[in-house]
DNA sequence: AAATGTAATGAACAGTGTTTAATAACGCAA
DNA sequence: TTGCGTTATTAAACACTGTTCATTACATTT
């Protein structure tokens, strides 16, 4: 009974074969400018055979999505292992910035593109993004507990320090930091982050 | 010899009755959303026409970034007014989020949108983009010189400030705020910016 | 070896941005 | 008013897009 198995083996690595070629596409060209046809001569099908693994256009961009949202997971786990919750908000802090820098494409994938009908779609996503920031807010929680910060009010700090972190990976992301020259940017957004999170330590 | 001038005028009406569709439009849409065609039939033209006003689709685009780019200098000028730098620093910031939820679509256009060939080319739309943030950074050393800061890196706190202000937006812009309830969210956005500017206090 | 079921194809459809040859409209001198 | 030269406008064409579908090719089963 190892064929019907095979076969599933098979169509995975095609669906895998097809979002490996998408998002070397899509990094280069963008989601608008990569065509169906471009990523069917990339895996050396025909077109048609693209509609055979993904429904259309737009649900491989969320199998990305998704992917790139379990990556931004699997990288936030390192910093939940801390027990301070000072230091792991902290953590948390450099790594999703760590994250944006490093993968800019994945970022603008998953907090940025304006894609094909922005609603509810992928569900699985915005699950895995509304538990990420669910741990987020319980940190922030958590150094109130513990007398961290004065204020009481969690939601608002915590939707401050993440409009900074988004502000600053945005600016990268799609290259709004122009008037800083190439060599210093990544010092500014060091410098930055520690700047923010002294601010935080007086809230 | 008032034809050559009634012809000039004719023309510029022109290129303002496609510009006033193709906003009109792109708002709704988004810039590829819209097609030529579509804006073409919206003044009641014929698609070569278009082509007469604007050599490709990407000029009307930023021919529209250049008018946002000027509608949020004006913006800018009521807070410059203010004498006291520590007052105008926080009118400017005011002034920022305002603009850009009052006008998601023009925030949109300046400062996230991915536009076709993102480069120097609408070179008038990025000097007036730079003057105003050299504003923003002069206002900030104007904060120093007067004590109101006791660290002395203008950039940085310009760049952090700056970074909060544009995140915020853009979870607005981009609807990334999708974890808090609709009835919330402006009073979130008010909250973090006075965070902010206590946090900025004492920095 | 023949029959079956599935994977792959390429043509077709309706749309896109853009170019261009043909046409219509206009200003002006005779 | 007529005819000429410009200029504005258009419809058609080109090469592309996402997507569908009847047809073909092939691997598996009988």
């Amino acid at each position: 009974m190892g064929i019907t198995q095979r076969k599933e083996r098979e169509k995975e690595e095609m669906r895998q074969r097809i979002l490996d070629a998408a998002l070397h596409l899509f990094r280069e060209k963008g989601y608008e400018g990569v065509s169906i046809r471009n990523i069917a001569e990339a895996i050396e099908y025909s077109p048609g055979t693209i509609y055979l693994y993904y429904k259309d256009k737009s649900e491989i961009f969320y199998a990305l999505q998704y992917e790139a949202a379990a990556l931004k997971r699997d990288h936030l786990l390192s910093a939940a292992l801390l027990e301070n919750p000072w230091e792991r908000l902290q953590a948390i802090g450099r790594q999703y910035i760590d994250f944006g820098l490093k993968h800019p494409d994945l970022y603008d994938l998953l907090f940025i593109i304006r894609s094909p009908m922005e609603s509810i779609e992928n569900q699985d996503c915005w699950i895995l993004g509304q538990a990420t920031h669910a741990f987020f807010v319980e940190t922030v929680q958590a150094c109130i507990d513990h007398r961290y910060f004065k204020s009481t009010d969690a939601d608002t700090i915590a939707f401050t320090l993440w409009c900074h972190a988004h502000g600053l990976v945005s600016m990268f992301v799609r290259e709004r930091i122009r008037m800083y020259p190439e060599e210093r940017r990544e010092q500014l957004a060091r410098d930055s982050f520690e700047m923010i999170i002294k601010m935080a330590a007086t809230l």
